[in-house]
DNA sequence: CTCGACTCCTGCTGGC
DNA sequence: TGCCAGCAGGAGTCGA
């Protein structure tokens, strides 16, 4: 699932795909995902024109020409795919993408393609979801962040206004560890699992720290940690894990770049490795696995 | 209120 | 090679 760094690269791609377009023809293949889908989702999307996209924390908006906006999260295995109409599958999508003969309309879904809208200049823009852990849900836009998704969530991490003094604010007296603290959008908006780690790491934090020891001078380095952290995935283009693709189809790198996340029993790179250090470790919290290096993060 | 456990769902991986 | 348990990027809900 994609984190915030994964929800804005898709988020560019689409717009590339989709800013300025009409929406000639839309198709919803079940009632919903995680929710319903709203009636008519489909009706209500065909004519429209895409004004343009906004991101908030994992959360797409998808601004139409009627005063409605489109609100979209990608939950755990949600993907957009964008390809011109009567084109095959892209190979990643799987052995059971149909290779299909179809030409223009009445092309059949691919596998867990539960949202397709295309556009007059002939692309196809596919909702893919396995888990179907996703959302799509539509808003007014004068109203976007008052909907009931959006209205709890915490400060925009890459924003300016998240300061180590709101974050510290956020955390005061919070008895639970750092980790689970970051994993809660009301925190802050946009960290998921992996980049948690990343960023802990980078701020030299154990995850297991009570977060409402952090407030302070452990903010002050946390708050750039999480910031550097997304922005250099931003710029690598997100991350792939398993089944996650951009809206182009493209691979983001960022994974590559991992320091903690999924290396368990591999040497940190700010260690000298055994004996000193037994390398980085796996634990559980909350139901999560949590990647760090007890050596350098206390 | 705050917290952890549980839940939704499908697919991939790794160990036997 | 084949099978199956375990695990996966999220987050709302429930009960302690």
């Amino acid at each position: 699932m994609p984190e915030l760094p994964e929800v804005e690269t898709v988020m560019r791609g689409l717009s590339g795909v989709l800013a300025g377009r009409r929406i000639v023809r839309a198709e919803v293949h079940r009632e919903g995902m995680r929710f319903p889908f709203p009636p008519g989702l489909g009706a209500r999307l065909e004519g429209r024109r895409v004004l343009g996209f906004r991101r908030r924390g994992k959360y797409m908006l998808m601004r139409l020409d009627d005063g409605e906006s489109v609100l979209i999260h990608l939950g755990m295995s949600g993907r957009m795919v964008a390809r011109p109409i009567g084109a095959p599958p892209a190979p990643r999508l799987g052995p059971q993408g149909r290779a299909s003969d179809a030409r223009g309309h009445n092309q059949p879904p691919g596998l867990h393609e539960h949202l397709v809208m295309e556009t007059e200049n002939g692309i196809r823009v596919g909702f893919v979801d396995p888990r179907r852990f996703g959302c799509v849900d539509l808003v007014p836009t004068a109203e976007e962040d008052r909907h009931r998704l959006l209205r709890g969530l915490g400060p925009e991490p890459l924003e300016d206004s998240f300061t180590p003094e709101v974050l510290s604010d956020a955390l005061a007296g919070k008895r639970t560890p750092i980790k689970a603290a970051l994993l809660d959008q009301k925190v802050v908006a946009g960290l998921g699992n992996i980049y948690a780690c990343e960023a802990l790491f980078r701020a030299g934090i154990s995850p297991r720290r009570s977060a409402h020891t952090v407030p302070g001078e452990r903010a002050a380095r946390l708050v750039p940690a999480i910031k550097a952290v997304l922005t250099e995935s931003i710029g690598a283009g997100g991350s792939s894990l398993r089944d996650y693709v951009r809206a182009d189809g493209e691979i983001g790198a960022f994974q590559e770049r991992f320091a903690v996340y999924d290396r368990e029993g591999q040497r940190c790179e700010r260690c000298p490795g055994p004996p000193d250090c037994d390398g980085i470790r796996r634990i559980v919290q909350s139901g999560r696995s949590t990647f760090f290096c007890p050596r350098t993060q206390r």
